[in-house]
DNA sequence: GACATATGATAAGCAGGCTTACGATTGGGA
DNA sequence: TCCCAATCGTAAGCCTGCTTATCATATGTC
C-alpha cells in the first residue's frame, strides 16, 4: 500500500510547523514575551491553581522544560508559585495581573495572526485540516505512551 | 468577521507539530541522527554541490543555524565541504557515501511513520491538508519578506 | 512505625532554532 | 585603481525542547 501524499504530508506538517512557531515567536517577542510562555499564560487563565506536573502533562510538556518557561515568567513577574498547603513538594500557579493583563492582551494578536495565515482558507478545509491534526495528535499520543509508560491511566 | 475555528487551527496547528516533530526526533534518533540533521542530508541528496546560503533559503533556515547542523554532520562524516574553487568564501556541500548509504536507508521511516501517523486518515482530508498547510507556508513567507528583505528576489 | 516506592520539582548537559554582530572576500563604481 | 556595499560563513548568546539523574516529600504496605 504506497501512498506517497502521506508521506509529504507529514514532511509538509513538520516544516510548515516550523515556520509558522517562529513567526507566532516574532510576533510575541513585538509584544515582549514568546509563543511558549504566551501558551503557557493562556492555559494558566483558563485553569489556575493547578500545579507544575499538571500543567505540564496538559500541554504534552516535560516537567523540566515547564519548570523553565515558569522560572522566568515568575521572573518578569507574569506567574505565582505559591506553595500547595496540601503537598510541600508541589506549587500551585497562579497568573499575576500584570501575566493576566498580558494575555488578555494577546488575544487580539491571535485573532490578527490567524486571520493573516488563513485568511484565504476555505471554511471547510479548516474543518478538515484540524479533523486530521486531532487525528495525528491522537495517533502520536498514543505512541508515546506505548514507549513512556509514564502513568497508567492517563487523563485523556 | 469572526473565525474562532482559524485561531483554534493555529493553536492545533503550533501544538501538534511539536509532538510530531518530537516524535520524528525520536525515531531519527533511534536510527542514531535527528530529524533536522535528516532533512538536510535529504535535501542534499536531492542537490548536492550547494553552497551553505544556497541551502539554508531552500530549506527556510538561517545561515547560522545550518552552519552548526553541517558542524555536527562534517563531524559524523556524513557530509563533506568543498572548498568553492571560484568563490573563496563559499563552500559547496556533498553527502559522502556514509551519508548518502544512512538518507537512503531512513526512506522507510518516513513511511513507517507516515502510516503510524495518518494510517487512518482518509485520501481526501489529507489532499485538503496539504492545500490548507501549503497556503499557510505561502502566507508566512510573505510576511516574513516584508519584514526581513533579505533578497528581493525570492527563489519561490 | 518503618521501609519501599511513587511523585513533585529541579539540575546538568545536549540539539536546534533564533538575533545580532563580525571577519573575509567579492564585485561594482567612481 | 580603490573603496564601499553586498555576500559567505561564523561566533556569541538567547530561548525552548529533550534525556537522564537527583533530592525531598508523600504514600502505601507490612
Amino acid at each position: 500500500m504506497k501512498r506517497p501524499l502521506r508521506r509529504e504530508l507529514v514532511f509538509q506538517l513538520v516544516e510548515t510547523s516550523r515556520l509558522l512557531r517562529t513567526y507566532v515567536e516574532q510576533r510575541a517577542r513585538q509584544h515582549g514575551t514568546t509563543r511558549a510562555q504566551w501558551g503557557v499564560m493562556s492555559r494558566l487563565r483558563r485553569q489556575e491553581g493547578l500545579n507544575q506536573a499538571s500543567l505540564a502533562e496538559q500541554m504534552d510538556l516535560q516537567p523540566i522544560s515547564l519548570a523553565r518557561l515558569l522560572d522566568r515568567l515568575q521572573s518578569q513577574n507574569l506567574i505565582e508559585r505559591r506553595e500547595d498547603p496540601a503537598d510541600r513538594r508541589a506549587y500551585r500557579l497562579f497568573l499575576t495581573p500584570e501575566g493576566r493583563a498580558l494575555v488578555d492582551g494577546l488575544d487580539a494578536v491571535r485573532t490578527e495572526i490567524a486571520d493573516e495565515i488563513l485568511g484565504e482558507a476555505e471554511e471547510a478545509a479548516i474543518q478538515s485540516a484540524l479533523g486530521t491534526l486531532s487525528t495525528i495528535r491522537e495517533q502520536i499520543r498514543t505512541r508515546s505512551e506505548d514507549k513512556a509508560p509514564a502513568s497508567a491511566g492517563n487523563a485523556a
